[in-house]
DNA sequence: CTTGTCACTATGATTATCATAGTTACGATG
DNA sequence: CATCGTAACTATGATAATCATAGTGACAAG
């Protein structure tokens, strides 16, 4: 490619955001970084990309103050990467991107009979599918709120990538 | 780049998303589908995208079923794109990507005083502000429940755009 | 019969991506 | 103390996606 447009320029939210998230290696280094995966070469053995593309990926998530990187050990020197409050704080567009998936991109049955990831409300125990609020107590969702379950499918295809 | 690796096999919800939303090309024609712009000519100019990439991404949107291509007219033949109602429902996902851009991707009093994008909740007339639910009447947020209005910044730009 | 508009397609230069291999720093094993 | 293993990368070369620019086909208007 030629160099990408620069879309930093622009007034549109859309447009901002799309600068950083309109690139699939992004996000996924994203997710596998909510999945609570924070080493380098476990983000990299997850997703499947090269070690190069996830190098170049982190660094620019820590320019734009999305990760940290962080030394976990200095002898030898072992660093992990963690989500800043701006970097947790994109958890709605990935939980929009999961919804959106769990409701058109399986087929009938693909998944068993539930979602790709189950998602808990932490405050009241109820499953809540994919919706905004919950449905059990009507509490907003964000962040924190929620523990994510992986259905068997998904877990075998994780164990998978990782040996 | 050689191909860029296939997503369509992985069981995670994200993971599929990204292998359509990854996509910067897809995300801005995206946005002006929602905003209103159905036409190629509009759609090339205010992404600033190539004809040829435009022409590439509305193909594969068609393809996945996210946008139909019509014909409004024969002679001389002209069509327009449109959401289906899986496409429709990304809005959901392009909104949380909004909402995060306001947040975060904008110095302080960039944008005058309110943000770049407003969204009025149609059924109560409330400020939205960033939130899923709607901070008036708390009801949940979804695509043709808010009317958007773009700053005057936003406006001056997209006119610019287009001219 | 020339100009203009819409919706594209064609061409060529540039560069991001992938696959694979190599590097550095150390700790553990024999 | 020489080798092996692991984490976290960097280097190299082939491939292909992207951009900028130009061109095409169908028609309508002046």
């Amino acid at each position: 490619m030629p160099r990408r447009a620069d879309l930093s320029d622009t007034y549109c939210p859309v447009g901002r955001s799309a600068e950083l998230l309109g690139d699939r290696a992004v996000l996924l280094i994203l997710r596998d970084l909510f999945f609570g995966r924070r080493r380098f070469e476990a983000i990299a053995a997850n997703t499947g990309l090269g070690p190069q593309l996830v190098s170049a990926r982190l660094k620019l998530l820590e320019r734009e103050n999305v990760v940290e990187r962080h030394a976990y050990q200095h002898r030898p020197p072992r660093h992990e990467y963690r989500l800043t409050d701006k970097g947790k704080d994109l958890f709605g567009v990935l939980y929009a991107m999961r919804g959106w998936a769990e409701r058109w991109a399986y087929e009938e049955g693909e998944t068993g009979d539930g979602p790709a990831m189950r998602y808990i409300h932490r405050a009241c125990g109820a499953d809540v599918g994919t919706a905004l609020v919950c449905p059990g107590c009507g509490a907003p969702l964000g962040y924190g709120d929620l523990k994510g379950e992986p259905s068997a499918a998904l877990k075998a295809e994780q164990a998978r990538r990782a040996g």
